[in-house]
DNA sequence: CAAATGCCTTGATCAGGATCAAATGAAAGG
DNA sequence: CCTTTCATTTGATCCTGATCAAGGCATTTG
């Protein structure tokens, strides 16, 4: 279990995938330096878990590469997923040791990890990890209402149009290609997850899943390997008009 | 309806009831003196819209008395809550002048508005407005997910309980008074505007306020008038452990 | 005063999604 | 190879909350 936690090999900044987009995007030469110091990469396999709700965390940290999710969980068990976390993505808040979710590897995962104390320090003596984390924490606030209005209102057939829109529109994003002819891509996510991401039960998402294959708005070939052959009709499903207010 | 925007008489920071809970509570006296130059007063009436989303918004703003809403819109006419904004909360985005949710004056409400332009400068000049506004924001971004979970999994009595929680938490919170005996409190929003905050429909929204009124749960005088006999008893019915973590 | 309006409650019925249960298929392990 | 396990699908039934409809009550308006 622990073999995978250590592993990895010190990455330098500069060749760093996620570098522009992660919370050390404004930051230049001595700043990257000072982070170089206070980091460490911890990896994780699939479905290990990362922090506990209510533990200790004595870092915060970016994900580099792979899938983490933010989990609340009632008492009698019922489990909502809070959010997602693709690479760049930020975990942990200043000022605050105590993990209020249980974060988990969702896929695979690399995190860059910063020791809380000099990360902190950091961020009152030079404004630029501060700025960025402003603009990350607010755009994690408007996808978080959004998936409000999908938690609040949507059928389960929205719900699942739109999980599926968004993680088409994200592998095209990374393929840099435009949204004509098919896309396909692999879920990230068991049916189990994806009902706790939606708010429903893994039983609904298994029969929407099987009504949109026999729509012909999505092709399942693997069961976890989805063709989407025509965008707009995927996105007509998602109840959200045109295909969604995505710009700022 | 433009007789009550404008007659608010300047006030002096100096005074102003939300000086150390809002965007401005970091700064100090020069810094105070820099955002009244660039402040001015806003009056809505209760019921009265505040922006429309997708409209230009020159300014952003403070919550100073009374409460706004956040809502999004499907475009058959569905709708979601997804924000309450309180005395001291803050309106608007930094970089980005797009409103992207209808903001709507649900009680009688006084903001104080700062011009986009200056308050962008004050922003990248110095830090204090940017790392309070991180600290709201990370407050808010908890808020939102917290909520996810009522909307995804909580029932109809657990989502009407959490929110009367929610409500008489900050009325005892305003008179600094303990959690014991009777709480009571005037509802701010009326009983669409909890269905659209909880995901229900008013007719729902209405036979559980009856129902936990049948059960003894609270009192209902002059139906907004809320009476909680036994707090603890009210947090039992939220579906919350204990009576939630609020702390940080 | 009567009529209209806004807000709320209550009743009857419906349906979407949950729950309970069983079966399938693929991968892993002995 | 057979068994076990895990993820998934599918079926049958139930129930919570939505929908459709009517009525109450207070305030406003003509």
């Amino acid at each position: 279990m622990s073999s995978h936690a250590l592993k990895l090999a010190p990455q330098d900044c500069g060749d760093c995938p996620i570098r522009h987009r992660a919370v050390c995007a404004r930051c230049d030469g001595p700043e990257l330096a000072q982070l170089e110091e206070m980091k460490y990469y911890r990896s994780f396999e699939a479905g290990q878990n990362v922090v506990w709700s209510g533990d200790r965390m004595d870092f915060v940290a970016s994900v580099v590469s792979g899938i983490a999710s933010l989990t609340q969980t009632m008492e009698d068990g019922r489990r909502q997923m809070v959010g997602l976390l693709l690479p760049s993505d930020f975990v942990g808040r200043p000022g605050r040791t105590m993990a209020p979710y249980d974060v988990t590897a969702t896929t695979d995962l690399v995190m860059c990890c910063f020791r809380r104390k000099p990360f902190e320090e950091m961020m009152s003596a030079t404004p630029h990890v501060a700025q960025r984390l402003l603009e990350m924490t607010l755009d994690e606030l408007d996808a978080a209402r959004e998936w409000m209005l999908l938690l609040g209102r949507k059928t389960a057939r929205e719900k699942i149009a739109s999980l599926l829109s968004i993680l088409a529109r994200r592998d095209v994003g990374l393929k840099a290609k435009a949204a004509k002819g098919p896309i396909s891509f692999d879920l990230p996510l068991t049916r189990e997850e994806m009902a706790d991401y939606l708010g429903l039960t893994l039983e609904t998402v298994s029969r929407q899943m099987s009504a949109l294959k026999r729509d012909g708005v999505v092709e399942l070939e693997e069961k976890r390997r989805i063709v989407v052959p025509n965008f707009d009709r995927l996105s007509e499903e998602t109840g959200d008009d045109a295909d969604g207010g995505y710009l700022s």
